[in-house]
DNA sequence: TATAAACATGCATAAACATGCATTGCAAAT
DNA sequence: ATTTGCAATGCATGTTTATGCATGTTTATA
């Protein structure tokens, strides 16, 4: 990426560099960028003041975000649904720690959740998924571990035997399987026999096991069972998931996490 | 890096070489270049503003940015010959039979390749590159094999020990190791020691290789070889690549194709 | 409602900048 | 040989820009 220095970058580079971030990213956070170019909190605003005064940007509490919503009807709702899994994501990472290992499935919300990564953090991502790994590439200060086997072109990431055999060879700190399905009594669940056998290797490899899911996982099964309820440590739900269904998650054993609102 | 002389430049010499810089590393600082000339900020800073006055950077405090959006050095080499790979891609892929095993490295020419590969040709690939993955798992047709590994951010794609133990398993007709340098007499050349060494695998485990190379690659060499001239079946070149060094090519033993002219 | 984080504002400081002027080197004109 | 003209440069001057800190205010969240 482009990020020639970080450090010690012109003032008006900065600004630059906050819009590319914006476009790819979504969103900056104040903080973030003042750890990032070395600068007060204070440079960082200014800079953000200017950019969202020439109509760049727009400035919300805590960083600012993206105005280029140009959005067809089609995109509109590719971005909606996108808003929900960054939200989602950007609750699911406040899970990672300094120094860990992730093992991360395939699917467009483990995407989000890889994009939501923060970077620099020492962290180790472990996936079998292509899309995963380029996100992961063009950030920065990522350790990136392939797993490599037949990518099965329906799913989008290596599985069967051989990324079995390599993940059985690592040991992860958290593992986010992605979800096809989950109920609170039942527990987790795939459409595919081979993938249900890859997320049970992902799970058994790793300390603990965090499932994100949106609101259309929550309550249906599906053909193959990947974990009970007891394996999965961390749940985290959309924002507008009901009460009921909620305190039923929670009456199972798992730890719950809410996402926040999305704007739209 | 040209530096014809850093010090004691002729005016006309130093703005050339401010531009270079600010092609190759996307901006200049006023002080460093002082130091860099041995002459007062204030004569850069003249230079400066003459370069700007001629609409070839653009002035900022501390220093001058390129006028073209400066992007990140890797988006922008992924974008900036778009066209003239997709040219070579095309060419490429008519060396491409039915039902074929490929091994397709990393980098934006062969992401380019995997892109104008046909359809349901019963073609299947073979990559380190999640970058060639994914654009694969986009279309349809295709037999997918992921060589995993640890993945070396600067390069994009799984190289080290575990991925060429991955290749040595293989048996593919075509090989497209991706080209950082290559000379009609040296052969093909690697910037990168643990790079040269998977490509040789690569290459070792293919029946024949097919180099495509953009014109920037020709006759230069890097620091470590990655196979001489006579493994290397199939060359394909721009269009625009001058009479000589096409008759020293295809002198070498290689055959030579030679892409369409693109528009741009 | 209490609390902490994020924010705006004014001010002081240092760096970067523009401008005018004197000096230098060199080539063409005298 | 001397002078003139010109371009390039460095220096001194005053101005602008960027930044961090201290202050008080607003905002979000428990």
């Amino acid at each position: 990426m482009t990020t020639p220095t970080p450090d010690e970058a012109l003032p008006r580079e900065r600004q630059q560099w906050i819009l590319e971030r914006l476009r790819s990213h979504g969103r900056v956070v104040s903080v973030e960028l003042a750890q990032t170019f070395r600068v007060s909190e204070d440079a960082v605003r200014r800079d953000l003041r200017e950019l969202a005064a020439q109509g760049l940007c727009k400035r919300v509490y805590g960083g600012a975000l993206p105005l280029s919503a140009a959005s067809t009807p089609l995109k509109q709702r590719r971005q909606e649904h996108a808003e929900r899994k960054m939200a989602l994501a950007r609750k699911a990472v406040t899970l990672v720690r300094q120094d860990q290992v992730l093992l991360i499935d395939a699917g467009s919300t483990n995407a989000a959740i890889a994009a939501a990564l923060p970077e620099n953090f020492g962290l180790t991502v472990v996936t079998n998924a292509p899309d995963v790994a380029r996100i992961l590439i063009d950030r920065e200060g990522f350790e990136i571990l392939l797993i490599g086997g037949r990518i099965h072109a329906g799913i989008g990431a290596a599985i069967g035997a051989q990324a079995i055999k390599d993940i059985r060879r690592i040991r992860a700190d958290l593992c986010f399987p992605g979800a096809c399905a989950i109920d609170a009594e039942h527990g987790l669940w795939s459409f595919d026999s081979e993938e249900a056998l890859l997320k049970r290797a992902m799970i058994e490899a790793s300390g603990e096991t965090v499932v994100v899911a949106t609101q259309d996982k929550l309550g249906s099964a599906a053909t193959y069972q990947v974990a009970g309820m007891d394996e999965v440590h961390h749940l985290v739900i959309e924002h507008a998931v009901d009460r009921a269904t909620r305190g039923a998650l929670t009456a199972s054993g798992v730890t719950v996490h809410r996402a926040d609102a999305v704007s739209g």
